[in-house]
DNA sequence: TTGTTGACCTCTT
DNA sequence: CAAGAGGCCAACA
């Protein structure tokens, strides 16, 4: 990461001119938000439940917006395939992350969660679009 | 309009 | 076994 920062994403985007007035990143605050508390989820399975598991990388850019997003969105329950804080350092603070996952009693460990797999939260699963 | 970036994932060397 | 490069879609400049 550089420190270039894009200036922030807010504001209703783009909306795309197809119908749907938001865009990409209200479908992944609106899944991230539907998380239950202690959970945690990944951007592949978050992207799978949007249909673009080819690009989980959407996901996390669509992240980006997630701190200025209202109500906030929990992004510090999502993480990557090995369930490792990869965006811990876009938050306010490093540790900031693990302090809110350990808020839900989830136990971090190296910037990875502990038993990640059975706090594995799938949207596609659970909400089954 | 094109080009570059991005909190990833997967395959190949 | 470990490291590197490619690829996907979307948004910003």
């Amino acid at each position: 990461m550089k420190n270039q920062k894009t200036k922030k994403v807010g504001k209703k985007e783009t909306a795309r001119s197809t119908g749907k007035q938001y865009s990409f990143f209200e479908d992944v605050f609106d899944v991230v938000r539907q998380i239950p508390k202690g959970r945690v989820t990944t951007f592949g399975a978050i992207a799978n439940y949007l249909g673009t598991k080819l690009s989980a990388r959407m996901v996390g850019w669509a992240m980006n917006g997630a701190h200025q997003a209202t109500p906030p969105v929990p992004a510090h329950r999502v993480l990557n395939r090995n369930g490792m804080l990869t965006g811990k350092a876009h938050f306010a603070t490093p540790t900031l992350m693990e302090e809110l996952l350990l808020k839900e009693k989830i136990k971090v460990e190296n910037d990875t969660v502990v038993d990640f797999q059975k706090l594995f939260w799938d949207p596609a699963q659970e909400l089954e679009i």
